[in-house]
DNA sequence: TTCTGTCCCATACAGTCTGTATGTTGTAGG
DNA sequence: CCTACAACATACAGACTGTATGGGACAGAA
């Protein structure tokens, strides 16, 4: 990584910035419409009208790129939704942690309908990143705020106490595959109701007191 | 694909279906362990012990020789399931079917533990074959079972009827999910546990009668 | 038997892509 | 003014994939 933009903003510096935006913002829409594999550096380079130079000059390699891009998304999401969670929690006024969970939940799935976030942090990042460096980016980005949730709806009592890094992964492939499932259906609408409606239900199902 | 080998069983035959089976054993092999796009065409055939020739002759290219791999491993983990399950229901003599799903999932998720079939139908499988093919693979040998045994549970009023498909789909991510954390996880004793619990409990909230 | 067509596979070739090495330009600093 | 380095552009070498071509074995027809 070419260090930390000096602290004066020169133009000459506005210009690398804009270079490497440039090729994180081709590279993004390239391989969210293509797939990694499909996507060639030239291809990426010339949508972003540099040259294969400044690609390398950037990143490491391919993968470092698609790395950078992954998160990027991730980090969007991310911030998609705390923006989104505190104005509701400010909005409904100190509403209890339960409802904020459930219907939290439900506006997670519907920011995981991006094509982009899918494509590239659901679908292709495992394969192409390996699971060790997909799992730090998402455990930076994502996991995070989902555990922190969880945990004080534990530490409330509303849902039963269990193993909170196994029950956040989990509960994050869940919303993962109803998003996915509702993108390929061809009823959308449908498939958003019914996905949510099982989503909601197993949440539901992880209040205190039942036990098997 | 080169159509259905003759009736009668020749020792030319043979040696078509030795050649083809070996190509087969060999690309499962380092699919597993180096993945789809780290594994050269020749690493396959020279671990087979022939040429690209006989690569190319069987296979339309390296993505359909990678699909009868993943539905290779497909095939056998389902296969596998079924006989476990057929086994223990004979054994314990038409026990509920409610003990039966919990039971299984559990053994779902420990089959699971197969490390091909994690690295090539969980973590590879999706990026390299695309959803559609990736989908109609897992629908064909993965989905029919689960499906069956929840649409049973429902009908005896065990769970709350919930819209299949979807229902069935995220359950499947879910042991996905977990059958990969318990891989990655450096306590898998512990990991394996907690994972079980937290299978267990959302499978238990299921039951009848939870409403929100 | 001989000849021919087809299946099975090996070899040779061309195109593409990635990563690196080298060259060039502009700019900051002594 | 001159030097050194950052930020690229260009040129090159290696690897890999898919295809075209060739040859040997076998089966059937003449």
């Amino acid at each position: 990584m070419p260090a930390q933009p000096k602290s004066v903003s020169s133009r000459r510096a506005d210009h690398v910035a804009d270079t490497r935006g440039a090729l994180l913002d081709a590279a993004r829409t390239l391989f969210a419409s293509r797939g990694y594999a499909a996507t060639g550096t030239e291809d990426i380079v010339s949508a972003a009208r540099v040259t294969r130079g400044a690609l390398y000059h950037h990143f490491r390699d391919k993968a470092d790129l698609f790395a950078a891009v992954m998160e990027q998304c991730a980090k969007e999401m991310a911030e998609r939704l705390i923006e989104q969670e505190t104005r509701r929690a400010a909005a409904e006024h100190q509403e209890d942690t339960w409802s904020l969970l459930r219907t939290g939940f439900q506006s997670f799935l519907d920011a995981c309908a991006d094509p982009d976030f899918q494509r590239i942090v659901l679908i292709e990042g495992p394969a192409v990143l390996g699971h060790s460096a997909w799992d730090a980016l998402v455990e930076q980005h994502g996991y995070v705020l989902l555990e922190e949730v969880l945990s004080q709806a534990a530490a409330e009592g509303r849902i039963d106490p269990l193993p909170l890094r196994p029950l956040t992964r989990m509960l994050s492939a869940l919303i993962s595959e109803a998003s996915l499932y509702i993108a390929r259906s061809r009823d959308q609408e449908r498939a958003r109701e019914e996905a949510g409606t099982v989503l909601d239900r197993m949440l539901v199902g992880l209040r205190r007191g039942e036990d098997g």
